[in-house]
DNA sequence: AATAAAGTTTACCAAAATAGTCAACAATAG
DNA sequence: CTATTGTTGACTATTTTGGTAAACTTTATT
Protein backbone atom coordinates (compact mmCIF):
# COMPACT_ATOMS: atom_id res chain seq x y z
CA UNK A 1 0.00 0.00 0.00
CA UNK A 2 2.69 2.46 -1.12
CA UNK A 3 2.09 5.81 -3.29
CA UNK A 4 4.31 5.82 -5.69
CA UNK A 5 7.15 8.59 -6.01
CA UNK A 6 5.65 9.59 -8.88
CA UNK A 7 2.18 10.37 -7.13
CA UNK A 8 4.40 12.28 -4.33
CA UNK A 9 6.67 13.87 -6.67
CA UNK A 10 3.48 15.18 -8.66
CA UNK A 11 1.51 16.47 -5.87
CA UNK A 12 4.62 18.59 -4.35
CA UNK A 13 4.88 19.73 -7.95
CA UNK A 14 1.44 20.81 -8.66
CA UNK A 15 1.33 22.48 -4.96
CA UNK A 16 4.44 24.42 -6.06
CA UNK A 17 3.16 25.82 -9.41
CA UNK A 18 -0.05 26.80 -7.27
CA UNK A 19 1.92 28.72 -5.39
CA UNK A 20 4.05 30.41 -7.85
CA UNK A 21 1.52 31.09 -10.56
CA UNK A 22 0.50 34.59 -11.27
CA UNK A 23 0.70 35.82 -15.16
CA UNK A 24 3.85 34.46 -16.29
CA UNK A 25 4.22 30.60 -16.83
CA UNK A 26 6.34 28.90 -14.14
CA UNK A 27 9.16 26.70 -15.39
CA UNK A 28 9.55 23.24 -14.59
CA UNK A 29 13.17 24.54 -14.04
CA UNK A 30 12.06 25.95 -11.24
CA UNK A 31 9.87 23.47 -9.98
CA UNK A 32 12.40 20.83 -10.14
CA UNK A 33 14.87 23.24 -8.33
CA UNK A 34 12.58 24.47 -5.08
CA UNK A 35 11.41 20.35 -4.90
CA UNK A 36 14.40 18.64 -5.41
CA UNK A 37 12.98 16.26 -7.71
CA UNK A 38 15.08 15.88 -10.91
CA UNK A 39 14.11 17.44 -14.49
CA UNK A 40 13.81 14.93 -16.51
CA UNK A 41 11.74 12.44 -14.40
CA UNK A 42 9.76 15.67 -12.90
CA UNK A 43 8.86 15.87 -17.05
CA UNK A 44 7.52 12.06 -17.39
CA UNK A 45 5.77 12.89 -14.03
CA UNK A 46 3.79 16.29 -15.26
CA UNK A 47 2.96 14.70 -18.58
CA UNK A 48 -0.18 12.86 -17.67
CA UNK A 49 -1.52 16.37 -15.74
CA UNK A 50 -0.92 18.08 -19.16
CA UNK A 51 -2.04 14.95 -21.16
CA UNK A 52 -5.50 15.34 -18.65
CA UNK A 53 -5.63 19.03 -19.20
CA UNK A 54 -5.29 19.77 -15.37
CA UNK A 55 -1.95 21.79 -16.42
CA UNK A 56 -0.92 23.93 -19.70
CA UNK A 57 2.00 23.74 -20.97
CA UNK A 58 3.95 26.45 -23.05
CA UNK A 59 6.21 25.63 -25.11
CA UNK A 60 9.53 27.64 -26.09
CA UNK A 61 11.17 30.75 -24.55
CA UNK A 62 9.57 31.96 -21.52
CA UNK A 63 7.40 28.78 -21.91
CA UNK A 64 6.50 27.00 -18.45
CA UNK A 65 3.34 25.41 -16.97
CA UNK A 66 -0.07 27.09 -15.75
CA UNK A 67 -3.05 25.52 -14.11
CA UNK A 68 -6.04 25.48 -16.24
CA UNK A 69 -8.13 25.77 -12.84
CA UNK A 70 -8.24 27.53 -9.96
CA UNK A 71 -6.33 25.59 -7.28
CA UNK A 72 -9.38 25.36 -5.31
CA UNK A 73 -10.78 23.23 -8.03
CA UNK A 74 -8.40 20.67 -8.16
CA UNK A 75 -9.23 18.03 -6.11
CA UNK A 76 -6.41 15.71 -4.76
CA UNK A 77 -7.75 12.83 -5.69
CA UNK A 78 -8.03 13.72 -8.82
CA UNK A 79 -4.55 13.94 -9.17
CA UNK A 80 -3.50 10.98 -7.61
CA UNK A 81 -5.60 8.94 -9.98
CA UNK A 82 -3.77 10.90 -12.76
CA UNK A 83 -0.83 10.00 -11.18
CA UNK A 84 -1.26 6.72 -9.75
CA UNK A 85 -4.19 5.08 -11.98
CA UNK A 86 -7.02 4.32 -9.89
CA UNK A 87 -7.15 3.52 -6.27
CA UNK A 88 -7.74 0.19 -5.97
CA UNK A 89 -6.54 -1.97 -3.49
CA UNK A 90 -6.77 -5.39 -5.88
CA UNK A 91 -7.75 -5.00 -9.29
CA UNK A 92 -11.45 -7.07 -8.16
CA UNK A 93 -12.39 -4.11 -7.22
CA UNK A 94 -13.10 -2.06 -10.24
CA UNK A 95 -12.48 -4.87 -12.25
CA UNK A 96 -14.55 -8.09 -10.74
CA UNK A 97 -14.16 -10.12 -13.66
CA UNK A 98 -10.40 -10.24 -13.41
CA UNK A 99 -10.90 -12.66 -10.34
CA UNK A 100 -13.37 -15.93 -10.81
CA UNK A 101 -14.11 -15.66 -6.95
CA UNK A 102 -14.87 -12.36 -7.13
CA UNK A 103 -18.86 -12.56 -6.77
CA UNK A 104 -18.36 -14.45 -3.59
CA UNK A 105 -15.55 -13.22 -1.92
CA UNK A 106 -16.09 -11.53 1.60
CA UNK A 107 -12.93 -10.02 1.51
CA UNK A 108 -13.55 -7.99 -1.80
CA UNK A 109 -16.05 -5.95 -0.16
CA UNK A 110 -13.41 -4.90 2.78
CA UNK A 111 -11.02 -3.77 -0.11
CA UNK A 112 -13.75 -1.86 -1.68
CA UNK A 113 -14.16 -0.34 1.63
CA UNK A 114 -10.90 0.78 1.95
CA UNK A 115 -10.94 2.09 -1.53
CA UNK A 116 -13.37 4.46 -0.56
CA UNK A 117 -12.14 5.73 2.24
CA UNK A 118 -9.02 6.70 0.37
CA UNK A 119 -11.04 8.32 -2.34
CA UNK A 120 -13.23 10.15 0.06
CA UNK A 121 -9.98 11.39 2.01
CA UNK A 122 -8.16 12.35 -1.24
CA UNK A 123 -11.28 13.83 -2.43
CA UNK A 124 -11.94 16.29 0.56
CA UNK A 125 -8.40 18.22 -0.08
CA UNK A 126 -8.01 20.49 -2.78
CA UNK A 127 -4.59 22.27 -3.94
CA UNK A 128 -5.90 25.54 -2.28
CA UNK A 129 -6.12 23.95 1.02
CA UNK A 130 -2.66 22.56 0.78
CA UNK A 131 -1.85 26.08 -0.02
CA UNK A 132 -3.20 27.94 2.56
CA UNK A 133 -1.82 25.76 5.16
CA UNK A 134 2.25 25.90 3.71
CA UNK A 135 1.31 29.40 3.92
CA UNK A 136 0.21 29.41 7.58
CA UNK A 137 2.50 27.15 8.50
CA UNK A 138 5.17 29.10 7.34
CA UNK A 139 3.88 31.99 9.42
CA UNK A 140 4.17 29.88 11.96
CA UNK A 141 7.55 29.25 11.72
CA UNK A 142 8.81 32.67 11.15
CA UNK A 143 7.15 33.81 14.12
CA UNK A 144 9.16 30.96 15.93
CA UNK A 145 12.24 31.54 14.28
CA UNK B 1 -1.68 2.14 -3.73
CA UNK B 2 -2.38 -1.82 -3.84
CA UNK B 3 -2.10 -4.44 -1.57
CA UNK B 4 0.04 -6.98 -2.08
CA UNK B 5 -1.22 -10.94 -2.65
CA UNK B 6 0.25 -11.88 0.10
CA UNK B 7 -2.27 -9.41 1.97
CA UNK B 8 -4.81 -11.20 -0.28
CA UNK B 9 -3.96 -15.09 0.46
CA UNK B 10 -3.18 -14.23 4.19
CA UNK B 11 -6.82 -12.56 5.08
CA UNK B 12 -7.83 -15.52 2.71
CA UNK B 13 -6.26 -17.75 4.68
CA UNK B 14 -6.80 -16.54 7.80
CA UNK B 15 -10.57 -16.58 6.90
CA UNK B 16 -10.62 -20.33 5.90
CA UNK B 17 -8.51 -20.98 9.25
CA UNK B 18 -11.17 -19.92 11.31
CA UNK B 19 -14.15 -20.89 9.35
CA UNK B 20 -12.59 -24.75 9.59
CA UNK B 21 -11.39 -24.63 13.11
CA UNK B 22 -12.34 -27.16 15.47
CA UNK B 23 -11.16 -29.22 17.79
CA UNK B 24 -8.47 -30.60 14.91
CA UNK B 25 -5.78 -28.83 13.40
CA UNK B 26 -6.24 -27.61 10.13
CA UNK B 27 -3.35 -28.28 7.46
CA UNK B 28 -1.73 -26.10 5.23
CA UNK B 29 -2.50 -28.39 2.49
CA UNK B 30 -6.35 -27.89 3.31
CA UNK B 31 -6.63 -24.69 3.48
CA UNK B 32 -3.74 -24.07 -0.06
CA UNK B 33 -6.40 -26.64 -1.58
CA UNK B 34 -9.21 -24.89 -1.11
CA UNK B 35 -8.15 -21.44 -1.51
CA UNK B 36 -6.24 -22.61 -4.63
CA UNK B 37 -2.85 -21.37 -3.28
CA UNK B 38 0.03 -23.07 -3.71
CA UNK B 39 1.01 -24.64 -0.70
CA UNK B 40 5.03 -23.50 -0.86
CA UNK B 41 3.92 -19.61 -1.02
CA UNK B 42 1.49 -20.15 1.38
CA UNK B 43 3.98 -21.71 3.78
CA UNK B 44 5.63 -18.21 3.18
CA UNK B 45 2.65 -16.14 3.78
CA UNK B 46 1.41 -17.79 7.30
CA UNK B 47 5.18 -17.93 9.06
CA UNK B 48 4.93 -14.01 10.34
CA UNK B 49 1.08 -15.14 11.34
CA UNK B 50 3.02 -17.33 13.31
CA UNK B 51 5.87 -15.57 14.10
CA UNK B 52 3.52 -12.85 16.10
CA UNK B 53 1.23 -15.67 17.23
CA UNK B 54 -1.79 -14.96 15.72
CA UNK B 55 -1.97 -18.43 14.61
CA UNK B 56 -0.37 -21.05 16.59
CA UNK B 57 1.45 -24.13 14.32
CA UNK B 58 1.39 -27.68 15.12
CA UNK B 59 4.40 -29.48 13.45
CA UNK B 60 4.56 -33.32 12.72
CA UNK B 61 2.38 -36.04 11.74
CA UNK B 62 -1.41 -34.63 12.52
CA UNK B 63 -0.14 -31.60 12.51
CA UNK B 64 -1.66 -27.86 11.19
CA UNK B 65 -2.45 -25.04 12.21
CA UNK B 66 -5.05 -23.28 15.06
CA UNK B 67 -6.41 -19.64 15.78
CA UNK B 68 -4.57 -18.73 19.27
CA UNK B 69 -7.94 -16.05 19.50
CA UNK B 70 -11.61 -16.00 19.07
CA UNK B 71 -11.73 -14.42 14.99
CA UNK B 72 -13.99 -11.60 17.17
CA UNK B 73 -10.76 -10.79 18.59
CA UNK B 74 -8.68 -10.27 15.66
CA UNK B 75 -8.78 -7.26 13.96
CA UNK B 76 -8.37 -7.38 10.17
CA UNK B 77 -5.87 -4.32 10.55
CA UNK B 78 -3.56 -6.52 12.65
CA UNK B 79 -3.48 -8.90 10.27
CA UNK B 80 -2.79 -6.69 6.99
CA UNK B 81 -0.13 -4.86 9.02
CA UNK B 82 1.76 -8.30 9.51
CA UNK B 83 1.39 -9.15 6.13
CA UNK B 84 2.36 -5.98 4.52
CA UNK B 85 4.29 -3.86 6.88
CA UNK B 86 2.96 -1.16 8.02
CA UNK B 87 -0.05 0.61 6.11
CA UNK B 88 1.97 3.97 5.09
CA UNK B 89 1.46 5.66 2.09
CA UNK B 90 4.94 6.98 2.02
CA UNK B 91 7.50 6.63 4.53
CA UNK B 92 7.60 9.60 5.94
CA UNK B 93 4.38 8.83 7.29
CA UNK B 94 5.76 6.35 10.21
CA UNK B 95 9.21 7.74 9.52
CA UNK B 96 9.63 11.62 9.74
CA UNK B 97 13.35 11.07 9.09
CA UNK B 98 12.98 9.31 5.95
CA UNK B 99 12.62 13.07 4.40
CA UNK B 100 14.63 15.68 5.11
CA UNK B 101 11.60 18.41 4.35
CA UNK B 102 8.58 16.14 6.32
CA UNK B 103 8.63 18.95 9.22
CA UNK B 104 7.24 21.82 7.15
CA UNK B 105 5.45 19.26 4.43
CA UNK B 106 2.49 19.80 4.01
CA UNK B 107 1.44 16.78 1.52
CA UNK B 108 2.65 14.53 4.35
CA UNK B 109 -0.32 15.51 6.63
CA UNK B 110 -2.43 14.41 3.92
CA UNK B 111 -0.89 10.86 3.38
CA UNK B 112 -1.06 10.53 6.91
CA UNK B 113 -5.05 11.19 7.10
CA UNK B 114 -5.16 8.42 4.39
CA UNK B 115 -3.14 6.06 6.16
CA UNK B 116 -5.53 7.13 9.37
CA UNK B 117 -8.87 5.93 7.15
CA UNK B 118 -7.31 3.03 5.68
CA UNK B 119 -6.55 1.60 9.49
CA UNK B 120 -9.72 2.80 10.40
CA UNK B 121 -11.51 0.59 8.03
CA UNK B 122 -9.74 -2.19 8.39
CA UNK B 123 -9.66 -1.99 11.95
CA UNK B 124 -13.56 -2.00 12.26
CA UNK B 125 -13.44 -5.92 10.93
CA UNK B 126 -12.96 -8.68 12.64
CA UNK B 127 -12.37 -12.53 11.08
CA UNK B 128 -15.61 -13.61 13.18
CA UNK B 129 -17.16 -10.80 10.60
CA UNK B 130 -15.74 -12.15 7.48
CA UNK B 131 -17.09 -15.45 8.76
CA UNK B 132 -20.32 -14.60 9.24
CA UNK B 133 -20.65 -12.46 6.19
CA UNK B 134 -19.46 -15.23 4.39
CA UNK B 135 -22.14 -17.82 5.85
CA UNK B 136 -24.72 -15.30 4.99
CA UNK B 137 -23.65 -14.90 1.49
CA UNK B 138 -23.66 -19.04 1.46
CA UNK B 139 -26.99 -19.78 2.65
CA UNK B 140 -28.60 -16.83 -0.24
CA UNK B 141 -27.00 -18.15 -2.38
CA UNK B 142 -28.31 -22.13 -1.96
CA UNK B 143 -31.47 -20.10 -1.03
CA UNK B 144 -31.47 -18.89 -5.14
CA UNK B 145 -30.51 -22.31 -6.58
C1' DA C 1 13.90 -47.39 16.52
C1' DA C 2 11.91 -46.49 12.04
C1' DT C 3 8.99 -44.08 9.17
C1' DA C 4 5.78 -41.00 7.43
C1' DA C 5 3.50 -36.67 7.98
C1' DA C 6 3.58 -32.03 9.04
C1' DG C 7 5.44 -27.41 9.43
C1' DT C 8 10.18 -24.36 9.00
C1' DT C 9 13.81 -22.27 6.90
C1' DT C 10 16.88 -20.85 3.51
C1' DA C 11 18.15 -20.18 -0.96
C1' DC C 12 17.11 -19.05 -5.25
C1' DC C 13 14.81 -17.31 -9.53
C1' DA C 14 11.97 -14.74 -12.99
C1' DA C 15 8.90 -11.25 -14.16
C1' DA C 16 7.04 -6.93 -13.48
C1' DA C 17 6.90 -2.40 -11.75
C1' DT C 18 9.36 1.63 -10.41
C1' DA C 19 12.69 5.21 -10.61
C1' DG C 20 15.59 7.55 -13.26
C1' DT C 21 18.76 9.13 -17.26
C1' DC C 22 19.76 10.61 -21.91
C1' DA C 23 19.30 12.39 -26.22
C1' DA C 24 16.78 13.78 -30.17
C1' DC C 25 12.93 16.65 -31.26
C1' DA C 26 9.31 20.50 -31.62
C1' DA C 27 7.66 24.97 -30.71
C1' DT C 28 8.13 29.72 -29.66
C1' DA C 29 9.97 34.43 -28.14
C1' DG C 30 12.89 37.73 -29.40
C1' DC D 1 18.22 32.60 -36.70
C1' DT D 2 18.94 31.03 -32.16
C1' DA D 3 18.38 30.35 -27.50
C1' DT D 4 15.02 28.60 -24.53
C1' DT D 5 11.69 25.67 -23.09
C1' DG D 6 8.60 21.64 -23.12
C1' DT D 7 7.85 16.61 -25.49
C1' DT D 8 8.86 12.17 -26.53
C1' DG D 9 10.80 7.74 -26.74
C1' DA D 10 14.56 4.72 -25.85
C1' DC D 11 17.13 2.87 -22.52
C1' DT D 12 18.93 1.26 -17.84
C1' DA D 13 19.18 0.07 -12.99
C1' DT D 14 16.92 -1.22 -8.90
C1' DT D 15 13.45 -2.99 -6.15
C1' DT D 16 9.44 -5.53 -5.28
C1' DT D 17 6.63 -9.29 -6.00
C1' DG D 18 5.35 -13.85 -6.79
C1' DG D 19 6.81 -18.18 -6.81
C1' DT D 20 9.62 -22.78 -6.59
C1' DA D 21 12.79 -26.12 -4.55
C1' DA D 22 15.12 -28.53 -1.26
C1' DA D 23 17.04 -29.48 3.07
C1' DC D 24 15.61 -29.62 7.83
C1' DT D 25 12.98 -30.20 12.29
C1' DT D 26 9.37 -31.95 14.95
C1' DT D 27 5.91 -35.31 16.14
C1' DA D 28 2.62 -39.40 15.87
C1' DT D 29 2.35 -43.96 14.95
C1' DT D 30 3.82 -48.58 14.54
Amino acid sequence: MKLSTRARYGTRALLDLARHEGEKPVQLKEIAGRQDISLHYLEHIIAPLVGAGIVKSIRGARGGLLLTRQPKDVKLGEVIQLLEGAIAPVDCVGDPASCGRADRCVTRDIWCEVKKAIDATLDAVTLQDLVDKEKRNEATRKQNA
